[in-house]
Parts: C-alpha cells; sequence; structure tokens
DNA sequence: TTGAAAGCGCTAACAT
DNA sequence: ATGTTAGCGCTTTCAA
C-alpha cells in the first residue's frame, strides 16, 4: 500500500542503498542515475518513512519541549523562539506542558527519552535534585530555557535575574521612594525567591532601607492577584511597586485606580517581562525586558551544538535585559 | 549500551514476546513471570524505545498540530486545549507554526505524515484547494480546528462565526446605532471576508441601514493597529464598533479616548474573542465568546475517534458561543 | 559508483 | 502461558 524506499529501487532498477543515497543527498551517485531515481521516486509519491530512518540511523530530528503552560504568554513566547531556530536546523518539536508539576515533568523527560528524541529544552521554575539526578543520566543533551541549576551541571540560558531587579528597586529608590512593594510570583519559583526577592531586599538595604515582609506579596501572577495585592497592601500605602509580570502590574494598576492613586505621580510601577500588554496598560508599564523568545531561540541554538557534539565554551549563558521606561514611573531626563 | 528488550528477556530468561506482553499490559502473563520481568526491568532501567515500536505497530502515539502562531495568545490557547486532550488519550504532539504560510503549511504537512503521525489537527485562516487536496489524500486522519472547509469534506470544529457576528451587529443596531464600524482581522482569513463581514452586513441591511464600506477597516488583528482605525475612521463619526478580537478592541478603547469619546456613552464596543484582556480592558470588554480552548479540545476528542477508526456520527462539530456583556456597551435591563 | 546484507528494537501472527 | 519468527522501512558498513 504505501510506497517504500524497496519500490522506489524495483521501479528505477537500482538497489535501496542508492535510492537511500540520492534521497539523502549522498554525493556519490551517478547524476544520471540521481535523475532517474528521482523521477521515480515523483511518479510513485514515495515518501521516507522518518521512523525507519529514525531506527536505522539513531537520530529523530525532533527535540522535545517541557514548558510549564504554553497558555501563558510568557511561555508561548519562549517556545516560538525555539520553535523557529529548530525549524531553522530542520528540528520538529514534541511540545508538552508540564504546569511546573514534578511528576509530570519527570514522566514527560522519560516518554520524550522513549521517543528518543535527540535533545530537550526544558523550562520550570525549581529544578529538584531528582530532575536534575534524571537530566545528568539523560543520554539526550538538555538545556534549561531560563530555569536555574546552580550546580551548572545542565547547560542553560538565563538572564541576571538579580542585576535586574536590583536595578529596578535601586530606581525605585533613588526616585525617592522609602515604601517600596515587591508584587512576586509564586515563591517556588527560584527566580522569585532566591533572585528577585533578595535583590529586593539587598537593594533596600544598602540604601539604608529597613526591609519590611509585610510589603511583599506572593501572588499566582494574575491580573486578578495583583488587583488584589493592592487591596492587602493599602493599609502600608506604600508610593511605589516592584511587580513581577506585565499582567499582576496592569492589576495593579487597576487596584491603585481603585483607591484614587495617580501613576506616576502618586505611585510608581516597574513591571518586569515588557511584554505587548506593557504598551497596552495605560499608563503604558516601566518594564524591564525579559527576552523571552530570544531565550528560547538561544537555548534551541545551543541544544543544537549538544547534538552536534560540537565543542561548547561556556554552558550557562546569561543574556543581556534592559529597563524599558515608559509611562509607569518618573522619567528624571 | 543502550538496554533493549532482548537483553531484559535475557536476563529474565523468557523470550522478547514474554516481555514485549508484560510492557504493553497484556493480560496473557502469568503473574510469577510479570513480576520476574519487572524486577529485571527495573534493575536494568530497561525503557521501550518508542521508535523501535513505531515501526513494528504502525502507531506512534504522537499526532501533529500545525497553527498559525504560538506567540498569539489565541492559538496558544488552543494549542492547549488540543494538548490537554491528547495527554488524555496518551499522544504526545508535534507542534508546528506555519504563520498561515500555504506553502509553509503544505511542506509542515508533508514533514508530519513522513513522521508517520497517527492524525493531524490544522489551523488556518484559508483552507485552499491545494491544501485540501492533499488533506483528502492523507493516510493520517486530519480534523480542523476553527477553520472553514465549505466542501466539508474534511472534519472540523468550529462556532457559528455568522450567527455569533449578526448577533452582536444586531445588538448594537438594537441599541440605537446607525453608523456602526466593522474592525476586521485580514480578509484573507474566510471566517472574517465571508463570515463576520456578511453577517455585519446582513445585520445592517435587515434593519434598513445602508451598508457604508468605508465604515469596515481591515487590519492585522494588533493592539496599534485597532487605535490606528480609529484615527482613520473620524471622518465618519461611527458611534459603535464591531472589533474582530480583544487586542484589537483595547487599541479601539484608546484610539477612542485619544479623541475623547466616552465608553459606552458616546460610543459602544463589541468585542470578539473574550480572553482574559477582555476583563483586563477599561472599561472591560463586552466580547462574544470565542471558545479557542474547546475548540482545540473537541478537535483532538473528535481526532482520537478517527484514530480509534470508531463510527462518527457528524464530521461538521458546531460548538456555541455567547456574548459576554460588560462595560463597553450600555446594558439594557 | 553501485549493490548486498546485516541490523536498528520492537510487534504480531503463529505455534506450541 | 510462552516461544519462534517474520517483518516494519530504512541506514550503513563492506565489497565489488
Amino acid at each position: 500500500m504505501t510506497v517504500t524506499i524497496y519500490d522506489v529501487a524495483r521501479e528505477a532498477n537500482v538497489s535501496m542503498a542508492t535510492v537511500s543515497r540520492v534521497v539523502n543527498g549522498n554525493q556519490n551517485v551517478k547524476p544520471a542515475t540521481r535523475k532517474k531515481v528521482l523521477k521515480v521516486i515523483e511518479e510513485l509519491g514515495y515518501r521516507p518513512n522518518a521512523v525507519a530512518r529514525g531506527l536505522a540511523s539513531k537520530k529523530t530530528t525532533t527535540v522535545g519541549v517541557i514548558i510549564p503552560d504554553i497558555s501563558n504568554s510568557m511561555y508561548a513566547e519562549l517556545a516560538r523562539g525555539i520553535e523557529d531556530i529548530a525549524t531553522m536546523y530542520r528540528y520538529n518539536i514534541i511540545l508538552s506542558n508540564s504546569d511546573q508539576n514534578q511528576n509530570k515533568e519527570l514522566q514527560l523527560l522519560e516518554t520524550m527519552l522513549g521517543k528518543q528524541v535527540d535533545g530537550i529544552v526544558f523550562m520550570s521554575g525549581a529544578i529538584t535534585p531528582e530532575l536534575l539526578h534524571e537530566m545528568e543520566r539523560s543520554s539526550a543533551p538538555i538545556v534549561l530555557a531560563g530555569s536555574i541549576d546552580e550546580s551548572s551541571a545542565i547547560a542553560s540560558v538565563n538572564i541576571d535575574y538579580y542585576g535586574a531587579a536590583y536595578e529596578a528597586v535601586k530606581k525605585l529608590i533613588d526616585n525617592g521612594h522609602q515604601k517600596i512593594a515587591f508584587i512576586s510570583g509564586p515563591m517556588t519559583s527560584k527566580v522569585n525567591k532566591d533572585y528577585k526577592l533578595k535583590a529586593y531586599r539587598q537593594a533596600l538595604v544598602d540604601a539604608g532601607i529597613e526591609f519590611e515582609e509585610r510589603l511583599v506579596v506572593e501572588c499566582n501572577n494574575t491580573y486578578e492577584e495583583g488587583m488584589e495585592a493592592v487591596e492587602a497592601l493599602k493599609p502600608y500605602d506604600p508610593t511605589a511597586y516592584f511587580v513581577s509580570n506585565d499582567e499582576m502590574s496592569i492589576g495593579v494598576i487597576h487596584g491603585l485606580e481603585g483607591i484614587g492613586k495617580k501613576i506616576p505621580e502618586d505611585v510608581e510601577i516597574i513591571s518586569y517581562e515588557n511584554s505587548k500588554l506593557a504598551r497596552m496598560a495605560r499608563p503604558m508599564l516601566t518594564s524591564i525586558a525579559f527576552p523571552l523568545y530570544d531565550i528560547g531561540a538561544v537555548s534551541m541554538r545551543l541544544l543544537t551544538k549538544y547534538m552536534n557534539k560540537e565543542e561548547i565554551e561556556e554552558n550557562q549563558v546569561i543574556l543581556p535585559y534592559r529597563i524599558e521606561e515608559r509611562q509607569s514611573t518618573k522619567n528624571n531626563a
């Protein structure tokens, strides 16, 4: 029923090996032979079976991608970066959502390795010792995208989360604020707990401002909780907010409007992410640009190097960030 | 190096067939044998090779998903719906972005079929005859998600785009408007050109209102073009807007604010999509709920039926829509 | 430049 | 309940 390489060989009066050579662009084929084979391939509508090829060659030209949730715009952006570079290098992607659930993550790794992916791009808020253990045993190379493994055992690409957060908070301090709230995403995420929070705290300390636990609100990254955080903080009357992502920042803006605060006159906000939401907010958000697309793209590019067994100079890559100044902060020229 | 079924068989003193049986949960294995085999599998760290399995069984338990752009929240939502159901039925997903480019779409179909996917979920604004032709020849079942093929040759799941648009425009008319603008997405998309636009037009005609070409603005679905559309329409001073998606609607809101219009007092807006953006807008958007997640989920569910060769009652499924009333329209109780 | 033949790791009859 | 044996469709030595 389906046309195989054998059918083509027979029709073209050559061996399977020759057909295989022309299909794979091997140069050791006489032009005339190549032409003849190509013609038969066309006539028969032959399409190479990638599964058989994968079994014989031990390469599937597909990579696994494990991310928390594709319906979240941050991860979707990351995925697009990964996919674009994957396509460029002729890989396909098996995409799965983990919801940051460690068991799912473990099981997904297992499944993908079983499917013989040539490599894996992995993203998660917390790379547990268990995950790390599995990754180290993996036969396929793995790169962590926007995820931190402090042991540096696994390759990764990130930005300087600490530095970015420190700079944001410092800027708020420099603008004269003393009561700066930090609206954080889940502390189960290492970036929030060990980088942003610590940078926030250190920036305050360095400026001689006392760290107040109550000015830190842990949220689930949603608009609604951003609004609620403002409500919760009302008694302490912060005059500036450092917020973990754009969606929550919009919640903060609306919460602030609800209690009659003007932005940036009464309250300044610095967000983190700089998605297109930052431009769609009113006032538009000053935001730390977190280059998700680039992180995805660079991760995938790095993975291709591992898959090709190229020499890697540095397995921990740090991409630059910048602060995009807009209307939610006073811009002192 | 890698552990194969043969290694397990040898260690457990059984045949490969028996190992295969326990791995695949076949009941024809004596419990004691099963236990012994499982133990060896554990010891050796055996992991079945899905590629070999795929070659032998002609099933890969992976399905292809071709969508325009995963970084667009609408398609991301769709993808999540697909993935959730796929996971439920133990399928993995190969995800690719087509950017609605027909050549890419064709090539992606080819690649996925080559990879022997068990089925495909496809989304695109325009199912061209060429695409249709390829799909009909496909050995793997295909279902169109949120995409229209009027020949009904390929299974699909959609909503009643025409009815939804008609209802939205009718509502605006009922609220007393005569000059209703239609901010459309690209007319290259059949839904826009042949459903929303025609419904808009018919609703006007049915109400005895003249259709004016100039009140229709074709945009690329972005916030920026939504804003610009308002600018372009300023000379004609429309008092109501029917807008093709939430992001553009927010652009329209901001454009309207820019020219001093109050919403909904001066101008009413009905959007289309009802993503979380609709709740994040100020005023919050009245929007036609376009259930992307559900469309994805139902498409995938339908696909599983085809893959199982189950009897399908109806290959064209239409999901319900509804209008979510919020603050961008006057709500007459 | 081309062909022959041995796998790749598994499933699925078929036998026993 | 278990084993034997063909493949599945291709790549890849090795020879010629």
